[in-house]
This record gives C-alpha cells, sequence and structure tokens, in this order.
DNA sequence: GCCAAAATTCTTTTT
DNA sequence: GAATTTTGGC
C-alpha cells in the first residue's frame, strides 16, 4: 500500500511559538520563519491540498484534535502509523509546534525510523531530521540524562550496560555477598532487578515479600548495592535509562518544568506495551501542558512479561479528565476471510476492551489455510516449495514472511532455504553487536573512553592471552576494593608494588601504559583510526589471524567492518552510544528476500503473505507463559497469535507437526488450541504442498493419515497424544518445582513417566517397542529417561522413554 | 595459567 | 544437539 504525498495544509494560522530549542539555557526566541512556510519552500510549490485527502473521518478527528489528552485505540491495520505521522506533519505544518517541542516516543528503532521517513515525506525531506525527540523511549531517556547527568550521581559520559554486562556486574556482587550462585543465579537477580525497574521501584520500594523471595531476604539489599555499583562504574543499564530519568524528574521539579515547557505536544505509539516506569514518565511529562496522544490496541499487547501493562490503556482517562477516545475500527490491509479468521479467534480473550474491526472491502479473498506435517523438517520443506510456487507465480519474495514463536524455529527454515538457494533475511537475528569480537572490541574502546569501566577493563585485561590469570586478577579486584578506586587505576599502582610475580607485573604495567597512551589520543586522532590503532597494538586482531579456526576470517571481516561503521559517527562516544541502543544492524535491504523473524519482531508490520509454523501446544501457546500466567499468560499468547494473523494482506497459512525436536530429543505434538479456536467458515484444511517422497523416511506404512491427526475441528483433545502432552505437562517444568536440589527431581520425573505408560515399563538395550508416530523399533541405547531407537521406518531417533510403549 | 574433556543448561518473546 | 560453564590434567 503506498501511501501518497499529501501537500501541506496552509490555511491555519501558526499560534504563538515562545520555548525553541535551546530555550533551556537561554531567552526563547521568536521564530524566524513559520514551520508552513518552510515545509511549503521544500515542496516544490503551493498547494491546495490537504494531509487529510482518502482519511476517513475517525483517522482525520484524531489528526485534528491536537490540544488535550486523545487517546486513540487502533486495530490492526486501521491506518495507526498514518494517523500518527500525520497528526505530526499536522502540528508543524500548522505552526502549533517547532519540530523540537514534540516529544514523539515508540518501542523499536525500526518504528522510530520509519516514523521519520514518513513524516518527511509528508511535509518535505530533512524536517524530520530536526525532530530530535523522535525516538524510543531509552533513546530519549539517554539524551535527558546525559544533560542533566550530575543531578543522578553520574557523569555525561556514562557507559550503557546491556545485559551481559549486567549479568557479569551481579556476579561479582552475589560472590561479594557470599551468595550461592547455584543456589541463585544471577539471571534471577537480574531478571527480578528489572522487574522492579520496570515497576519503577527505586531499592527503597521495593515490597518486603519480593525482596525477601530472593537469596534469603537479601533481594532488596542486593539490588542496593549494585546500583551503588552502577554509579561507581558510571554506568546505567537498560532499566536505568527510564527509572533515573524519573528520579530526576521528581527530585528536580526545574528541570521536569524545563521540559515540560518544551515538549508541547506528545505522542507514544504502541501504548499498550508501556510499563508502570515508561507510564509515570509519560504522566510526569504531560502534566504540563496535557497534549498527550496515545494510541494502541489492546489486542496487540504482547510484552506482558517485559512489565507491560495493559491497565495503562485503562488508566488513561481516569487520569487524564477529559481525555477524549476515538476508535479505529476500519481495516485496510487484509481480506475478509482473513481478518474474520482474526477476529474469531481474539474473541476468545475475556480480557479486552472488544474492538470490531471491518473491512470495506467487499473482498473476501483467500481462507485462512491450517495445513499439517509429519515433523518440523517437512513444515520446512513444504513452506519452501510453497514459497517457491509462488514466486513462479510472480509474488514478490519481500512480501512473504514466515512468523515463528521462538526463534529456534528459525534454523530449520535457514537449513532449507540455503539448500534450495532461497533468499531469506533474518530480523532480529544474532545482532552484530552481541558477537564476541565485536564486544571485545568495544570493550576495549569503553576502557579507553572510561577507565573506570570496570566491565569492560575485566573482559580484555587478558584478551587476547597475555598471561595474566584468575589470581592476578583476584590481586587487582582486592587491591581496588581496600583502596576503592577502579580496576584500572589499581593495576596501574599494582604494577609498581613489588606485590606481583616479576612477569605478571610487566605485563601490567605494559597494557596499563597503553591504555594511558591510548586515552591520551582520543582527542587528537580520527576515532576510527584510533579503533584500528588500538586493536592493532594491543594484539587482538593479531590474535584471530593466529587463529585457524573457520570462524576466524568472518570475525576479522566483523571488526574490519566495525571500524568502518565508526566513520559516521561524530564522536567515540556518540558511536558506543549508538551499539547499546540501536542493536538492530540491519543488512542490505536491496535484495529480494522472504522474512524470517519471530512474531513478536513483526509487530507492526505487514506482508502479502504470511506463514506461521508450529502450532503445537506446548510452543505455541508456548508452555511457560501458560505455567507462569495462567489464563493471563494464555491469553497473552492468543493476541500473538492474533498479531500473527493479521500481519497478512492476503494470504495467510497456519502450520503444525506431529513430531519435533525439544532439546535434542523428538516429542509427539497435539494441535494447538488456537486452531479450534478459528472461525470454521474462514479456514481451510489442506494437504501439504510436498506430500509424499522425500527424505522423511519410513512415514508412509504407518497408520494414522494427516487428517488424522489434524482434526482440529473435532476431538483432538481425547485423542492418546493429548492425554499423553497433559501427563507429560505435568511432568516437565522443573523451574516452577523448589530449587531444592536436580536428584530428587530425576526421580520424582522418572516415577511419574513411569506411571504414564503402566508402572512396569523398564526399557533395556535391544527390547522391541513402539512409538505413536514412528511405529515399532529395537532400543538401541538407555540413557536415563531418553531411549535411542531404532525405528524400523523411521530409522534411528532420540525420544524419552513416556512416548515408548512395550511391544 | 592453559587447554581439553565433561557436565550442565537451554528455548520464549526485547529496549 | 549445541553452547556454555565447570572440572581435571599438564
Amino acid at each position: 500500500m503506498s501511501e501518497p504525498v499529501r501537500r501541506t495544509d496552509l490555511t491555519k494560522p501558526a499560534t504563538e511559538l515562545d520555548a525553541s530549542e535551546g530555550a533551556a539555557d537561554g531567552a526563547p526566541r521568536p521564530p524566524k520563519q513559520g514551520i508552513a512556510a518552510r515545509a511549503m519552500a521544500a515542496r516544490s510549490g503551493p498547494s491546495q491540498a490537504s494531509f487529510f485527502d482518502g482519511m476517513n473521518p475517525e483517522q482525520r478527528e484524531a489528526v485534528e484534535t491536537t490540544e488535550g489528552p486523545l487517546l486513540v485505540l487502533a486495530g490492526a491495520g486501521t491506518g495507526k502509523t498514518r494517523v500518527l505521522t500525520t497528526r505530526i506533519a499536522h502540528i508543524l505544518a500548522s505552526g502549533r509546534a517547532y519540530p523540537s517541542q514534540i516529544l514523539a516516543v515508540t518501542f523499536t528503532n525500526k518504528a522510530a525510523r520509519e516514523m521519520k521517513n514518513r513524516i518527511g515525506r509528508l511535509i518535505g525531506e530533512g524536517s524530520a531530521e530536526g525532530m530530535p525527540w523522535l525516538g524510543t523511549f531509552h533513546s530519549i531517556g539517554v539524551k535527558i540524562l546525559r544533560r542533566h547527568a550530575e543531578l543522578v550521581d553520574l557523569r555525561s559520559d556514562f557507559t550503557i550496560l546491556d545485559t551481559d554486562d549486567q549479568i557479569r556486574l551481579l556476579k561479582q556482587i552475589l560472590s561479594a555477598a557470599n551468595v550461592d550462585e547455584k543456589r541463585w543465579p544471577a539471571r534471577q537477580l537480574a531478571s527480578a532487578i528489572d522487574g522492579w525497574k520496570n515497576r519503577g521501584l527505586s531499592p527503597d520500594k521495593v515490597p518486603q515479600g519480593e525482596g525477601y523471595a530472593y537469596a534469603n531476604g537479601k533481594g532488596a539489599e542486593l539490588y542496593a548495592e549494585y546500583q551503588g555499583r552502577l554509579k561507581a562504574l558510571n554506568a546505567a543499564d537498560f532499566g536505568d535509562l527510564l527509572t533515573e530519568c524519573l528520579r530526576l524528574f521528581r527530585e528536580h521539579p526545574d528541570v521536569l518544568a524545563d521540559f515540560q515547557k518544551r515538549f508541547r505536544y506528545m505522542l507514544v505509539d504502541e501504548y499498550q506495551d508501556t510499563n508502570v516506569a515508561q507510564y509515570l514518565w509519560l504522566r510526569l511529562l504531560a502534566q504540563g501542558n496535557r497534549n498527550i496522544c496515545c494510541v494502541g490496541d489492546d489486542d496487540q499487547s504482547i510484552y506482558g512479561w517485559r512489565g507491560a501493562e495493559v491497565d495503562n490503556i485503562l488508566r488513561f482517562e481516569r487520569d487524564f479528565e477529559g481525555a477524549k477516545v476515538i476508535r479505529l475500527e476500519r481495516n485496510y490491509r487484509s481480506t475478509g476471510h482473513i481478518l474474520a479468521a482474526a477476529s474469531g479467534l481474539i474473541a476468545h480473550n475475556e480480557d479486552r476492551l472488544g474492538k470490531t474491526l471491518f473491512t470495506e472491502t467487499a473482498e473476501l479473498g483467500d481462507r485462512v489455510a491450517v495445513t499439517s506435517g509429519w515433523d518440523s523438517g517437512e513444515e520446512a520443506r513444504a513452506i519452501g516449495e510453497d514459497i517457491e510456487q509462488r514466486q513462479r507465480q510472480g509474488h514478490s519474495l519481500n512480501e512473504m514472511a514466515i512468523l515463528v514463536r521462538a526463534s529456534f524455529q528459525m534454523r530449520e527454515f535457514e537449513d532449507r532455504f540455503i539448500t534450495l538457494g532461497l533468499n531469506y533475511r533474518v530480523i532480529g537475528g544474532p545482532r552484530f553487536f552481541e558477537r564476541m569480537e565485536i564486544r571485545d572490541a568495544l570493550a576495549y574502546l569503553r576502557a579507553t573512553v572510561n577507565p573506570a569501566d570496570d566491565l569492560a577493563f575485566e573482559r580484555i585485561v587478558n584478551t587476547p592471552k597475555r598471561g595474566l590469570g584468575a589470581a592476578t586478577l583476584q590481586q587487582i579486584h582486592a587491591h581496588a576494593r581496600s583502596r576503592n578506586i577502579p580496576l584500572m587505576a589499581a593495576a596501574a599502582e599494582l604494577s609498581q608494588s613489588e606485590e606481583l610475580k616479576p612477569k605478571a607485573r610487566q605485563t601490567l604495567g605494559g597494557i596499563v601504559q597503553s591504555f594511558a597512551r591510548w586515552s591520551a589520543q582520543v582527542p587528537n586522532m580520527r576515532h576510527a583510526d584510533l579503533a584500528e590503532m588500538i586493536l592493532e597494538e594491543s594484539g587482538y586482531t593479531e590474535m584471530w589471524q593466529l587463529d585457524r579456526s573457520a570462524e576466524a576470517p568472518g570475525r576479522l571481516e566483523n571488526l574490519k567492518e566495525l571500524v568502518n561503521n565508526m566513520g559516521d559517527y561524530e564522536s567515540l562516544q556518540s558511536f558506543l552510544e549508538h551499539v547499546s541502543l540501536v542493536m538492530d544492524a540491519e543488512g542490505a535491504e536491496a535484495e529480494e528476500a522472504v522474512s524470517i523473524m519471530t512474531l513478536h519482531s513483526a509487530k507492526g508490520l505487514e506482508f502479502d503473505t504470511v506463514y506461521l509454523p508450529g502450532w503445537e501446544e506446548g510452543l505455541f501457546p508456548h508452555q511457560r507463559s501458560v505455567d507462569e500466567n495462567g489464563r493471563a499468560g494464555l491469553e497473552e499468547e492468543r493476541r500473538l497469535a492474533y498479531v500473527g494473523i493479521t500481519r497478512a494482506r492476503r494470504k495467510a497459512s497456519i502450520w503444525f507437526v506431529s513430531n519435533r525436536r525439544v532439546h535434542g530429543l523428538w516429542q509427539s505434538t497435539v494441535p494447538s488450541r488456537f486452531l479450534d479456536e478459528l472461525p470454521e467458515d474462514h479456514v481451510e484444511v489442506s494437504e501439504p504442498a510436498s506430500y509424499g517422497g522425500y527424505g522423511a523416511g519410513g512415514m508412509g506404512g504407518y497408520g494414522m493419515s494427516r487428517f488424522d491427526q489434524m482434526e482440529p475441528f473435532n476431538s483432538a483433545y481425547r485423542t492418546p497424544g493429548w492425554q499423553r502432552a497433559q501427563a507429560n505437562r505435568d511432568r516437565v517444568d522443573p523451574r516452577k518445582r523448589t530449587t531444592a536440589s536436580r536428584q530428587p527431581l530425576t526421580i520424582e520425573g522418572d516415577l511419574i513417566a513411569k506411571s504414564v505408560i503402566g508402572g512396569t515399563a523398564k526399557f533395556a538395550k535391544g527390547q522391541r517397542v513402539f512409538h505413536q508416530k514412528f511405529g515399532p523399533g529395537t532400543i538401541a541405547d538407555v540413557d536415563g529417561n531418553k531411549l535411542t531407537v531404532d525405528f524400523d521406518k523411521a530409522g534411528q531417533k532420540r525420544v524419552l522413554d513416556s512416548f515408548i510403549e512395550e511391544s
């Protein structure tokens, strides 16, 4: 759907403008030239047409209601982004505000970029560049914090820690506090802290019970300790970018007042995904002039696990008295059957505000296809073939996407597409900046820029290997702690003293000197050159050159690319910041390719054809979601399914298989309950494109047709497979149990597993057995409850004993 | 201090 | 089954 370029409406008079960008530091200055005039100049000529052409009345109202609080409930495909961008363009073009006076927040960088582009198209390229406050919550948070860093005990060049650094820091804190890391994993504490930060809770505000839940009551204490360490490191984690902003606003009303004045208009995208901290952040800022417009869809709230509170939508009307609510329910994206199927599915959720999407297109289009397959391999083959077929029919690969529930599903497709020679791109996959060599290189840069960055220092003191092992590091740590100085400084002092062995002393002295030298060069050299020099002199590049492993050349390539990219940034610091916040290193978009991504990252996108594989109980809805959050969890999964289907414009194709490998073990699976919830009239059950033959082994001969497993509209829940899955469900999920020890778990697991198959089961090598899906076979090996079986037809497979029957 | 073998965990989803 | 972490031997 290409959006026609709209012309500026010049009929509105410019309102008075005072607080221009920079007003915080100096006197307000009047506009030299109206925005509208500028926008007009940017275009090739005057025009009578307005932004509103082609908008429906609701959309138009959402754009025109510029003053006062406004909540736009926008269903999938109802032109939400268009409303947001047009609204901004309208505010600018009518002279209501300067670009620098509009705060527009999104959740992803991609969304922010997209918005910038579209505004650019509306009012002239370049205009959106002047919108410094259009970005993600996090990037805007950093911007605010850098300006007032000293007020929250940071320096303005503070480092942003990613999850990895966070965990390493917590591990140190845990060991210092004598907490057994086996029993209380650092990850768990990290996610607890994340959760608190998502709710805007500082260490002293953590509810008693929750603080006690970790490490026998040390939770809140450790959190406080962690915050202290962050300050000492001059660092902030992701959560801090919001919570520290909150603290800043609360403790310094003058600063808050400044921002309130600056942001004449506020816009929030994907409002249903905001967490409490973000909500508070918005509310504080919006208390100034109350011109806040939030756009969201409760049916697309899929980030509950990250602390998102759909309730924020409900709270909106309460908090902003007199708020106007506009519903967008006209869907412009999908054909009739697709929309009906999605609506029918989401109707099974109880917790929703309730919107009814409708389309004005008479075209019903194709029904939603539901297809089953033997195993994940066949699923990938069949989808691959379907894609090729559609490609031959003239469909563009760019208009096809495979949306998976969990990222491990992607692999099978990648493998298959590589053999097919089918172009694909993985979106949100392994990220450039998360690779080891990149993180090492960045650690060198961080330690150069910020010698107090202990985490960075620690990461690379002995990379490449210099003979500075655990023992030396221990000493540096001890010294740093006793003198209360950063590791780098401690290392410098130690290398002057007699405490270390001569060899360690010399190497350490060398590295400290190198860093001093590099730091001194920061102002003098182009940072890309400096980076290259550091990597060269430190021996890091050499390390990979000498490495004979298969990945080494790729890693060197990545390092080269890193250095090349650096040239695009003004300073080393701004580069580092970009790296921590904008982790999506988008590859070349130019080539035709099928997209593979998770359902989560698909939100906000649309494609002509969408494939939705893996609709099986346990995977989708995901077991953990249901276990941990019960009905609410299930409903979130259902919303995810809804998001998936509504990404499709013309064709949605859902898949499920009867066998999937989980943790390297084959397990029988049962069709997802969501399949049963799809309204029958809008669904078409079909055979896989590639039935028969292929390497699937001996699936022929054995029993059931695919339809047999498929019966999503009959009694799938009474089949043996379902029963087994039920039994199995109770058996798994060790996480939910008390973390006592592994031992009783296995025993318990075995016991239950045995009871499933009737008590007598004790399998031995050579025994003849029977598997529901693979048929008869002989046991080749026994490993606890995991069996390796040579099946007569299907070949050798590893399976759980609970799926095996004696024959 | 270093490397290889063994044991362990891992699979939701992300700024 | 893979990737990571822990262990044991040199």
